[in-house]
DNA sequence: AATGAATGAGCATTCATTCAT
DNA sequence: TATGAATGAATGCTCATTCAT
C-alpha cells in the first residue's frame, strides 16, 4: 500500500530511457555492470521463451533458469510479467533500429535508403526469427496499451524516415505524395512482407520478399 | 482404456471441411438445426472473447455463458478449447472470403478487381474489428502449427488471384512480373496495412491505408 | 472483466443471508443436499486450520485436502481465500448465537437470562477452543472491514440484549443504567474473560472466568 | 559448519531483559547511541506496520525503509521477523506500563488507584489506536508461544495490581474476593472495552467505555 | 557494522477438461 | 444430449533470509 519502496530496477516502460533515433544502448551509466549483465541475460532468454511460447503461456520460471538466476531476480529487475515483456519488445526493437540505421547510413539517396531500410529490417528477423515472433506476440497481446515511450520511440523512428521521403520528393525522386502516409504504408508493406509468411509460404526469404515488396513499392506493376 | 470414443461434433480442423473458393456455407449437411444453432452462437462468442482475451486468456466458461450454453456443450461441439480456436478462426475467414469474392466479381479488369479486393479486405475488418485481432491472433499463436485444410483453404484462394494477375500480364495490365510472388506481396501489403495499425496511429481508416496502398502498389512511387 | 458469471456458491458476505435472531440455520432451501455437505466439511476443517495457523499462514490447499475436496471445490464454494474466512467466521457466529439463545430460554428474569448467556459463550467457546480463535483471529485481521451483513448479525443480537436489559430495569431488576452501554459493556467483558487467557494463566477454565466476571458484573466488588 | 556465530544485538526474547515493574527503560549499558537510534526508529516503524499489516502481512523491508535503515540491519538487530514482533510487543508494553503505573501512583485508596490504572490503559491505546492493533496482533498469532520473559513481565504487573487489591480488602474498601481471580477479571474487563469495539460500535471513545466498565465492575449493576 | 541484491520456498488463484446426472 | 460441479496442474508473485561487498 504504501511505504512500499523499491518495486523494481527496470523502468523502460514508464519512460526513462531516452527517446532518440541514435541512442544505441540501453544501458544506464556504468552501474554495477554486474546487474546489466544480468539484466542482459534475462532479456535474451525473454526474447527466446516468449516467441516459443507466446506471453501467456511463457513460465518466467522457465526465463529465470535458462538466465541463470533467481525467479526473484527476474522480478526484481523487471517488476512483473508484463514488464518483463515490454522490456523484451523494447530490448528487440533497439536492436532492429541499430541495424537498420546502420544500413541506412551506408546507402545514398532517398530510393536506396529506404530500401536498404527495408532490406535490414528483413536481414534482421531472418537472423533472429525469435525476435520476429516477439513483434508478432506485442501486436498481438496489447493491442492498444502498449506503454507511452513505445510508441515515442517507433514515432520518432518513423519520423526519421518521413524525413527522407521528404527528401526524397523534393529533390525529385520521388512523386509528391503524402509523405506520412506513404511513409506508413512502406512500413506496413514491409511489416506484411516479413510477418504475413504462416499462411503464404513458398516466396523465397524473408529478405526475398522484402526486395519485392521494396521493388514493387517504388515502381508498381501497372505496365 | 475401455475403447469409449466420443468425438466432438465439429472436425473442421481434421479437414472435414470442403476446400472450396466458392463455398459460403459451413453448416454440415442437415443436421438438427438446433445443434447449427447454438455452434453459430458459441463462434459468435468466440471471436469476441479471443479477440478480446487472446487465446491463452479466454476462458471457455464465459464464452459458454455468453453463448448461453453450458461449457459442456462447448466441449462437446469443438473437442478442446484450440480445435474451437482453429474453428473461430476459419469462421472469420470463411466471411471475410465470401465478402472479398463478392467486391471481385462486381469489378472488371485485373486491377479494378485487386484494388476492389483489397478494399473489401479492409472494409471487412474495419466492420468486424473484433475479427482483425482473432486473425491477428491466429498469427501470434500457432506460427506453424495450424490444421491443414487451413493452409489448403488459403492457397486456394490465393491461387485465385494469382489468376487474375495472369490475366492480367497476358492482357497487358501487369507488368510481367512473377505472379504468385507480387499476389504474395499485395496479400502482405493489404495486410500490413491493416494489422500495422497499433503502433503507428494517424493513417486514416483502415480502408483508407488499404486504398493508399493499393495505389502505390500499382503504380508505385518514383516519379 | 466483462461476461464472467458464476463468481461463487456461497454469498454470505455479500448480505445473502437473512439477519435474524432466531434463525438457527445457514443453510439455502433444500438446493443439492451434496453440496451443503461439502460447504459444511469445508467449514469445519476452515476453523480449525485458520485457527492453527491464522488467516495469513492457513494454505487453501490444507483445508481443501482435510475436507476431501479439490482446491478448487473451495474456491467455486467460497470464491476467495478472504470470503471463505469470512464465511468460517459467521458460521462461528451462527453456532455461537444458537447455543447462546437456547440457554436464555431456559432461564427466568433477566439477570438469570443474561448469566446464562454469559456462561452459555464461555461454555461454547471451552467446547470448542479452534472457534474462539477464530473469534480472535476475525478480530486481528481485519479491524473494520468485515462485510456489513457481519456487523447486522452482530447488533441485531445485540439489541435482543439490550432489550432484556430494558426490560430487567423496567422490572427493577437492575439498575436504571445506559442499556446499550451497558450491555456492551457486559459483552466486552465476557469477551475479556474469554480471550484474555494467554496472558494471565491459571485462572481456572473459561467458564469459571465468565463465571466471575458475570457475577462481579452484577454485584460489584465494592464493600 | 565453521563455527561462525552471528547473533542478533537484541535478545529481549530469550529473556534478557530484567523483570521489573519500575524500569521504564529498554535500552542496554551504553552501546553505540547510534545503534540505540536505530533500534528505537526500527520499532516505531514496526509498531505502525504490524498494525496496519498485520504479522504475516507485514513486509521486513517496508519496516526497514520507513526506519531508514537496511534490511539488513534490521535482522542485525532483531534477529528475525518473529522475534522483531515480541520486541515491538515488548515495547509497546513497556510504554504501556509506565503510563499506567504513572497514573496509579497519583492516585489514593485502592479503588481510586484501580480506576486510575484501567482509564490510564484505555488513554493510551486510544492516544496510540496501532499499539492497540499490536496487542491483538499479539494475541491473536501466537497464542501460547510468546518468550517467556514476556510471560513474566505481565505476571509481575499483575502481582502488582493484585497488591493493590489486597490492601483495599485489608482496609475495607473490597469485598473479600479472590484477589488473584479479581484481578484478572478486571483485565480481562477491561482489555474488552478497549478491544472488543470493532463489532459493537457506538459505545463512545474507548475511556468512556473502560470508565463504563471499571464503574461496574466496582458498583455492579444489580438494583 | 551496514547494506541490499539474490534467492527460492510458499501460496493464492485460474481454468481446461472430465464425467456423473 | 446437455449440463455444470469438481478437479488439480499450472503459474504469477511475495517476502523472509542470506551473504558478498
Amino acid at each position: 500500500m504504501d511505504g512500499r519502496v523499491r518495486p523494481c530496477i527496470s523502468s523502460y516502460f514508464r519512460g526513462a530511457y531516452p527517446v532518440s533515433v541514435t541512442d544505441h544502448s540501453t544501458s544506464q551509466a556504468r552501474a554495477p555492470a554486474e546487474a546489466d549483465a544480468r539484466r542482459e541475460a534475462i532479456l535474451q532468454q525473454a526474447v527466446e521463451v516468449f516467441a516459443d511460447e507466446g506471453f501467456r503461456h511463457a513460465d518466467v520460471q522457465v526465463i529465470a533458469d535458462r538466465a541463470g538466476v533467481g525467479k526473484g531476480t527476474v522480478y526484481r529487475h523487471f517488476g512483473n510479467k508484463e514488464d518483463l515483456f515490454w522490456a523484451t519488445t523494447f530490448w528487440v526493437f533497439d536492436r532492429l533500429r541499430a541495424h537498420v540505421l546502420q544500413a541506412v547510413e551506408t546507402a545514398h539517396g532517398t530510393i536506396a535508403k529506404l530500401r536498404a531500410a527495408s532490406l535490414a529490417y528483413a536481414e534482421f528477423f531472418q537472423a533472429h526469427p525469435k525476435c520476429l515472433e516477439v513483434f508478432v506476440q506485442d501486436r498481438a497481446m496489447f493491442r492498444g496499451t502498449c506503454p507511452e515511450s513505445h510508441r515515442e520511440h517507433h514515432e520518432k523512428l518513423l519520423g526519421h524516415f518521413i524525413g527522407l521521403l521528404e527528401e526524397g520528393i523534393a529533390a525529385g525522386e520521388i512523386r509528391p505524395v503524402d509523405p506520412r502516409q506513404t511513409m506508413i504504408a512502406l512500413a506496413g508493406s514491409i511489416y506484411g512482407a516479413v510477418v504475413h509468411s504462416c499462411y503464404l509460404p513458398g516466396a523465397g526469404s524473408l529478405v526475398d520478399r522484402a526486395r519485392q515488396a521494396t521493388d514493387i513499392f517504388f515502381e508498381g506493376i501497372r505496365s
